[in-house]
DNA sequence: ATTAGAAGTGATAATGGTTATCATTCCCCA
DNA sequence: TGGGGAATGATAACCATTATCACTTCTAAT
């Protein structure tokens, strides 16, 4: 990322002062409300940009792209199969067992993605997930 | 899956006499290869209603969906972003962490995908992966 | 065997997230 | 201070996948 302009500076904003897993289109539609309208390509340039400068974080699920903030530990996702809400967990002693793993292939790791699909607390206690 | 016709088969042999990571496409150019041409609609539904059935397993690819056999114990998988290669590789007491996580958020799991990126051992090398 | 209805097929249109294109605007710095 | 690389925004294009629909095939009850 060669500029961090002011539409980049709104979505690192929107992101970063939220604990969500948000979308392009959902992004798009957050700054339209606010009065800070952007083309939705800019948007998708803007995440790229952002992610590639590690100033935010994604997880990729089956039909699209969510991004996240970046400045928090590393950790996996939990994605509800009902509900769609989305848990964060961390286990420190996956990540030694994928070195390992790797390691045993001559693999050099770049990155890894950890998605455990079921069913959220409240899902599962037929409570009702999302409302 | 409520009919294995000619057609689906035609899928199962193809991906249970292989050990490859197949997508639609490649399915439904081998099949036309082999004088088993199948229509691009009926080769999505075949490989849904044969993985609903558990006869073959997918992994959830960035782009695309990908299809192997289902007939070998579980593994997760290692992609290179250089030559796209796939490889497979075991870990259990990664299962049971994940068991551990999903419990300590009251989470039931149903399935899980863990991906591994990075450089094969042949790029990693230089020597050049897939030619 | 006959047949009604459920299931599957195949050609093709539609969907939806994402990327490419291109004219225009912005901004850094020589 | 102006040339050029970078970014923007509207929109077209892409592409994997799903929906539609007319037609065929299978199954089960009569």
């Amino acid at each position: 990322m060669r500029r961090l302009t002011v539409q980049r500076q709104a979505i690192l904003d929107l992101i970063n002062t939220s604990n969500r897993h948000w979308d392009a289109e959902e992004i798009s539609r957050a700054l339209g409300d606010r009065g800070e309208s952007i083309g939705i390509a800019t948007v998708y340039r803007g995440l790229a940009a952002l992610e590639d400068a590690s100033l935010i974080a994604s997880i990729q699920l089956a039909d699209k792209k969510r991004y996240e903030r970046a400045d928090k530990s590393h950790h996996d996702h939990m994605v509800c199969v009902e509900c769609g809400a989305i848990e964060e967990f961390t286990q420190n002693r996956i990540e030694a067992l994928q070195e390992d793993a790797a390691r045993e292939k001559g693999f050099v790791i770049t990155g890894h993605q950890l998605v455990i699909f079921g069913h959220c607390i409240r899902c599962a206690s037929g409570s009702g997930g999302k409302q």
